[in-house]
RNA sequence: GGCCCGUUGGUCAAGUGGUUAAGACACGGCCCUUUCACGGCUGUAACACGGGUUCGAAUCCCGUACGGGUCACCA
């Protein structure tokens, strides 16, 4: 039975990566029905935000990401927050102590501050207190000294093994050695991790690539333990267009800024799936349940990815367009009531119309805002090269045009349909000089959501008379 | 700086020794019950560089350059 973890801080709003991060380690559980459980890592009392853990069930709630096990659902191998489980830690550092696999150290800060090449910033323990004897120790701890555990780093050299990046090999001598419990008494991330990757019987460990180089000190641990080595994979980092990691500043990538600007969840999980892996056919539009069929870790790249906001934008037009109406009329309802003021207008046939035409809701206003008032607009609008219309043969056709709309009672799509193209017959010119200047005279604009017949019948009699009265007034000057 | 990882068009990417080096986004052109959009067709555009190995290398090896990650009592 796999099982994965996602394992997020709740330090603030969720990212991109983390949520890419999610996605993968919930398919590689879900593509062989293992289990996928969330664990909230909030051992870190100073980054700890307020309603970041809601932020994180809410994200994943959203995107369809349902965990089997973690804080908020249960388990049997909880507590699943990790400040709930700080006081098991100590216990497992205590054995590496006896068994000679870690130590005390109680060194200070200062002392700490006096070990670090200033040139480089670095810092390498010295394992000044490896040499306390028994009896140091024990007056230290006597006067509760503040103390921290680190991890003895054996000599030789640490090689694992990840699932896209092959075997990787580290010289010991480049680990320092690893603090394993903090002097408030927590455990540090590394070492919480191990501990309960192991008891919640994790098989495969899902991260990004970031990760990569403190491995070696997680191999180290499981060693220490004699536990067995969970599978490792690590993901490649999502940078952004200028190739540095994505900026946290700005919300660049938030989860939650994406879905305020309109971005559907079912595009940014559809797009994120493929920043960092591929699937074998040419396939890019998925759903979740597609994805969780087809993912397959051997196709994980290993090269970084830009974020592309184009592409993404891409994306939601895409999902728009496969949208049934009615679902995507939930959407859009509002926003086309309030774009249009006019309560004879079908707004159902609004959004249908605009459905396949928009990459966000909100560029639904622009785009009917001709409806409630004529724009102001100039003769030129009527001067179309490819429609062979001009000024003069525009005039002509609108006032051929407003004597048979004039004495038209049906203003429905069909029966409009059939009185403009017995005029355009009658009148022996082609098509599109008359339903040019008609649609623009009723739109004022360059371009519309629909054609002049279905302008008609938008706009009503009256109004659609009005604005062909208009276009003749201008174009006789 | 040490260590680790990476490098195919502007971006996402396929490719695992022999291909005219796919496909998608973006951009340009054309077509489509004559707007726009959708859809269809099409065009521009790439194997970082230098050495090997090989009959043959985007693919394997070494080096160089560039980029990134990491070296906390942060996660």
């Amino acid at each position: 039975m796999i099982r994965t973890r996602f394992a997020p801080s709740p330090t603030g709003s969720m990212h991109i990566g983390n949520l890419r991060t999610a996605l993968y380690t919930y398919l590689i559980a879900k593509n062989k029905g293992g289990k996928f459980v969330l664990r909230i890592e909030d051992t870190d009392q100073v980054r700890f935000v307020e309603g970041a853990t809601e932020i994180i069930y809410n994200t994943l709630k959203t995107m369809g990401l349902l965990h089997d096990e973690g804080p908020d659902v249960g388990g049997n191998y909880g507590p699943y927050t990790q400040s709930e489980r700080i006081g098991s830690y100590m216990k497992y550092a205590v054995e590496l102590v006896e068994s000679k696999k870690a130590y005390y150290c109680f060194c200070t800060k200062e002392r700490l501050e006096t070990l670090t090449d200033e040139k480089q910033d670095i810092m390498q323990y010295d394992r000044h207190c490896l040499s306390l004897n028994d009896e140091e120790i024990k007056k230290n701890l006597d006067n509760n000294t503040a103390f921290v555990i680190r991890q003895i780093i054996p000599e030789g050299s640490t090689t694992f093994v990840d699932e896209g990046f092959g075997e990787i090999t580290v010289d010991n001598a480049t680990l320092d050695d690893q603090v394993l419990i903090k002097s408030d008494g927590f455990a540090t991330y590394n070492f919480a991790n191990v501990i309960d990757d192991h008891l919640m019987e994790i098989t495969h460990v899902v991260r990004g690539s970031e990760y990569l180089s403190s491995t070696p000190k997680y191999n180290l641990l499981y060693e220490a333990f004699e536990w067995k080595v969970p599978i490792y994979v690590h993901l490649p980092l999502i940078v952004n267009q200028d190739g540095a990691k994505m900026s946290k500043r700005r919300g660049d990538g938030s989860v939650e800024d994406l879905m305020a600007e309109g971005f559907l969840p079912e595009a940014i999980l559809n797009y994120i799936a493929l920043l960092g892996w591929s699937p074998a056919n040419n396939q890019e539009v998925f759903s979740l349940e597609e994805l969780t069929k087809v993912f397959d870790t051997k196709r994980i790249s290993k090269s970084p990815s830009a974020f592309d906001i184009v592409k993404l934008t891409w994306f939601n037009g895409e999902y728009f367009k496969k949208m049934d109406s009615d679902e995507f009329f939930k959407l859009s309802e509002n926003i086309v009531k309030a774009s249009v003021k006019k309560a004879c207008v079908d707004c159902k046939k609004l959004s249908d119309m605009v459905k396949s035409r928009i990459s966000f809701v909100k560029e639904i206003p622009e785009l009917l805002d001709f409806i409630d008032a004529l724009p102001e607009y100039s003769t030129k609008a009527y001067i179309h090269k490819k429609m062979k219309t001009t000024e003069e043969n525009s005039l002509i056709s609108l006032k051929e045009a407003l004597e048979v709309l004039k004495s038209q009672e049906d203003f429905s799509e069909k029966s409009l349909h059939d009185a403009v193209f017995e005029l355009i017959e009658k009148m022996e010119i082609k098509n599109g000089l008359m339903l040019w200047p008609l649609r623009a005279a009723l739109s004022g604009k360059e371009s519309s959501p629909c054609g002049a017949i279905e302008l008609l019948e938008i706009l009503g009699k009256e109004e659609s008379l009005r604005r062909i009265e208009k276009g003749i007034k201008m174009l006789s000057k």
